[in-house]
DNA sequence: CTCAAGTGCCTTTTT
DNA sequence: GGCACTTGAG
């Protein structure tokens, strides 16, 4: 008892041993959400005697779900934690459905339709019947009338419009197609499972107390969800704020947390006002933020810790310098705090996922190991998405779209035309594709008007590969490991091996290593999904029910629940674990709940944040509010005057208040001893001694390297222009002065070099270059060197000698232990896989490399530098290229970043 | 005619 | 990376 109520504050504590049954908690970012709700789980159990497997405790994702047992089980021990129905909304849904879906007509093998399938269906339907609306666009208002609960003969009367005619119509084609595809979709597990406790409350029946974490962000369906779980005793608390409402796209309705007040009138009501996160000055910054919101009610939230280093502000030229800011203030930080703080401290938070290539790239270019939270998953992509299909068709063949991707890949030559006369067939006679496909192959129906005898073949092969695959999983034993071994067994049947050889030639490695590591992580993946109990413990829970699997082997169930999960994004523990001392790149929206010691929140900037495309500014802003509030102690804003296409953007109109300007500093903190010991106070870290501050301090101080490298190897080779260049420019540590370097396709100067940087570029010939290198005592690597180095490298090698960042080829550590300098030109991989393979290298046998000699002091370019540094407006843009996803992947590959489940690191999409 | 491969456009946030 | 579209090979 002492050990639940330990450490929680008065009003904590108040919303933990609440007597009321039902409970709201309104908690602000730090303010201990988490923790009450555990408490309050604890303190239910060993308080009030409830059964750990009759308590529901729902939350939005995966990590929060997983973040949640692991605390509990620190409360409790694993034995308890386990016992608990834990999971997101959809997974506890899910497994209400497997349970006693069959009562509504749920077969229990039901497969779950991801946002892919769900946009194929819509588009075929809009296709067939020969509609003009949008594919997408309906698809999204599918979405969004299911998840207020309007059934598709709702919508029908409620709108009459000609438009919503067609709507209401793909509406329904849409509806059967799910059923007789024995498929739900996202929507369909809430309001299904909604519907079945609405008709069968025995279902709940054992249900003693039901948990919601962030209610703000619940929509009508969970809302409906959460009472319908909660029928049998009414003991319900849920955590939330309505200041991090940011899901309202999706429908989340802030007003249920009226709604449910207005239900339960004896609902107590609990504040938590005290933050235990943030340093006071970023705390400030985040309330005077949300406050410019006029429509919210006014709110305490009182700081407990010290002032800390002041946010700070960040004017920057480009997006691309930027990314190269924010990774030198990460090592910089690192650097001066002497280890206090590491990489896994530091977090990464953008408005969308496509913002992060550029920080990838100079993450990549420094070195820095990242992962990726949010935006595309490992499960997205091509390779897994191909080897899921395949599962998804031996499971359940009525999964059209599954077989549609599949049927040609690899390729056994059934073209684009052929799937489409076929699916075309299937629709109009409301069957699978695949019992079309199998009609077609047992000569069943006449074909030679449908089916080349070439596609004919293919189909043979195809239904083979699919058949022989589902012999095996009703035969095959059902040992821990044999769900492993028939993943190889299909990926051997359909040759995907040999079809990734020749269509990812490039990069089969990483191809094929992914699709081993989805083999290898397989079990794991079932097992691992949070609170699986409803499944686990199922003699408890009912008895007069059978098994819902009992025809089924246990290798059918669980490859089901492989793919369940997989659907429902659940990564496994290892891919969970083993993410430490690792850069965060996350959205905001995926880091919600989350929190790190140091935040970056890159492009502040009007059309980022808010969203051009967002109908809802305040939500925009409470976004905003949310990153902020990620952040312990350093918290970092940056606007590039230039996005990443070139053109000009303006500071987000959410800071250009007065009141934010005095709270913000436009430059990173220096770090004196005194900030530093503040900084620990926040953390609850151990200070570095004063000495070791010193020495870092001075160590920072002679090496003055805080030069900007604005050099950009990779990115400048743009073949659409006359002149691809590359430029470097950096101070030499030894000597002080600073060059720059060149190296231009043509072998000529370059104007935009010269404007840009305000000298004359010199030409060189290689020996000439290697003088002037050795004037800067910094060696430089040849052009012969280099172009050996390349040769020698194969394009994908370097993903061979994976693990870890130090895999770099033995030729690259060579080339850079010459010199800082050469790093620039170091990294045999930015040439070899910057080109395209077909010619070998020609550019950089044909360009000369050039040293530009910068006068010290003297040049426009060396004032723009300085001026950035000392964060004075600069005087002119630095304008450099934009990237491409090919070399963000070839950097990564240089520095063998972590494959992460949840990773965009590969961004493919199906 | 069919299929494969290439080009040029676009890309909010998630279960 | 997806999608619509074009081009070239068989």
């Amino acid at each position: 008892m002492d050990q639940i109520l330990d450490g929680l504050n008065s009003a904590q504590r108040a919303a933990v041993t609440s007597p009321a049954a039902v409970v709201q908690v309104l908690a602000p970012p730090g303010s201990g959400k988490t923790k009450t709700l555990t408490s309050r789980v604890a303190y239910l159990i060993t308080q009030n005697g409830l059964e750990p497997r009759n308590i529901v405790v729902c939350t939005f994702t995966i990590k929060a779900a997983r973040e949640m047992q692991e605390r509990i089980r620190g409360l409790l021990g694993s034995d308890t934690a386990n016992r608990l129905v834990l999971g997101t909304f959809h997974s506890i849904a899910r497994r209400f459905l497997v349970r006693y879906g069959s009562r509504i007509g749920i077969k229990s093998n039901f497969g779950i339709a991801d946002t892919s399938d769900s946009t194929a269906i819509v588009n075929r339907i809009v296709k067939r019947l020969h509609l003009t609306i949008e594919p997408k666009q309906a698809r999204a208002r599918i979405s969004k009338a299911k998840a207020q609960c309007v059934s598709c003969a709702e919508f029908a009367v409620k709108h009459q419009g000609a438009n919503m005619q067609e709507f209401s119509a793909v509406y329904a084609e849409y509806e059967d197609h799910l059923r007789v595809s024995n498929l739900l979709d996202y929507d369909d597990l809430l309001l299904r499972c909604a519907d079945l406790l609405r008709r069968f409350p025995e279902c709940v029946a054992r249900i003693e107390a039901v948990l919601i974490d962030e209610f703000q962000d619940t929509n009508t369906v969970q809302y409906d969800l959460m009472v319908l779980l909660a029928q049998q005793r009414n003991v319900v608390t849920s955590v939330g704020d309505p200041d991090q409402s940011i899901y309202g796209w999706r429908s989340a309705e802030v007003k249920n947390l009226q709604r449910m007040v207005d239900l339960w009138p004896e609902t107590h009501v609990a504040k938590l006002e005290e933050n235990y996160r943030s340093s006071a000055l970023i705390l400030n910054l985040a309330s005077e933020l949300i406050q410019q919101d006029t429509s919210r009610p006014a709110k305490a939230l009182e700081a407990t810790l010290p002032m800390g280093p002041q946010p700070v502000l960040r004017q920057i030229p480009s997006a691309k310098i930027e990314a190269l800011w924010i990774v030198g203030e990460v090592q910089r930080v690192i650097r001066r705090t002497c280890g206090m703080i590491g990489l896994g401290d530091v977090a990464i938070l953008l408005r969308s996922a496509s913002l992060s290539r550029l920080v990838e790239s100079a993450l990549g270019r420094a070195g820095v190991p990242y992962r990726m939270v949010g935006g595309n998953k490992f499960f997205d992509r091509i390779e897994i998405k191909l080897v899921l299909d395949y599962l998804r068709a031996i499971e359940n063949s009525n999964h059209n779209e599954a077989v549609a991707r599949i049927i040609n890949v690899p390729s056994r030559k059934i073209g684009d035309a052929t799937v489409a006369r076929l699916l075309e067939d299937a629709d109009a006679r409301r069957l699978p594709l695949w019992k079309i496909i199998l009609e077609i192959v047992r000569g069943e129906t006449k074909v030679t008007d449908k089916v080349s005898p070439q596609a004919q073949r293919g189909l043979e092969a195809f239904v083979n590969v699919i058949l022989s695959a589902r012999k095996r999983l009703t035969t095959m034993s059902s040992e821990k490991k044999s769900l492993a071994d028939f993943i190889t067994f299909v990926v051997q049947k359909a040759g995907i091996q040999d079809h990734l050889k020749r269509t990812k030639a490039e990069d089969f490695d990483n191809r094929w290593a992914n699709v081993q590591e989805l083999v290898a992580q397989a079990t794991d993946i079932v097992e691992t999904a949070p609170g699986e109990s409803l499944e686990t413990s199922t003699e408890v829970i009912d008895h007069e029910s059978p098994s819902p699997f009992q025809d089924e082997t246990v290798l059918e169930t669980a490859l089901t629940t492989l793919l369940a999960n997989v659907a429902l994004s659940a990564e496994s523990s290892a891919q969970a674990s083993d993410q430490k001392g690792l850069v965060t790149l996350s959205t905001i929206h995926a880091a919600k709940g989350l929190e790190w010691p140091i935040v970056f929140i890159p492009a502040v900037v009007e059309g980022i944040i808010p969203h051009s495309r967002a109908e809802d500014t305040d939500e925009e802003r409470r976004l905003l509010y949310v990153a902020m509030t990620r952040a312990k102690a350093f918290l970092y804003l940056s606007i590039p005057s230039r996005g990443s296409t070139g053109d000009a953007t303006s500071m987000s109109t959410f800071l250009s208040s007065k009141a934010l300007k005095p709270l913000l500093a436009n430059a990173g903190s220096q770090l004196g001893s005194r900030e530093i010991k503040e900084i620990a106070l926040i953390l609850r870290r151990e200070c570095p001694t004063e000495r070791a501050l010193s020495v870092a301090a001075a160590a920072e101080d002679a090496q003055d390297n805080r030069w900007l490298s604005h050099e950009d190897e990779s990115e400048s080779w743009n073949d659409d222009e006359d002149h691809a260049y590359a430029v470097g420019h950096r101070q030499s540590t030894s000597n002080g002065r600073s060059c720059m370097i060149y190296q231009s396709r043509q072998g000529l100067p370059d104007q935009n070099v010269d404007s840009q940087y305000g000298c004359k570029p010199t030409m060189m010939n290689q020996k000439e270059f290697t003088s002037a290198a050795a004037a800067f005592s910094t060696k430089f690597v040849s052009a012969s060197t280099l172009q050996q180095t390349s040769e020698n490298t194969p394009i994908g090698e370097g993903a061979r000698d994976r693990p870890s960042k130090k895999n770099k080829s033995a030729s690259s550590q060579s080339v850079q232990s010459q010199g800082s300098i050469t790093s620039f030109f170091g990294k045999p991989t930015v040439p070899t896989s910057g080109l395209a393979s077909d010619r070998p290298h020609k550019l950089l046998s044909r360009a000369p490399l050039g040293v530009i000699q910068n006068p010290p002091r003297a040049t426009e370019s060396k004032r723009d530098a300085e001026a950035f540094i000392e964060s004075k407006p600069l005087s002119k843009p630095i304008t450099l290229h934009t990237t491409s996803m090919q070399r963000i992947e070839s950097h990564r590959k240089t520095l063998g970043v972590k494959r992460s489940f949840n990773g965009w690191e590969s961004r493919q999409h199906r």
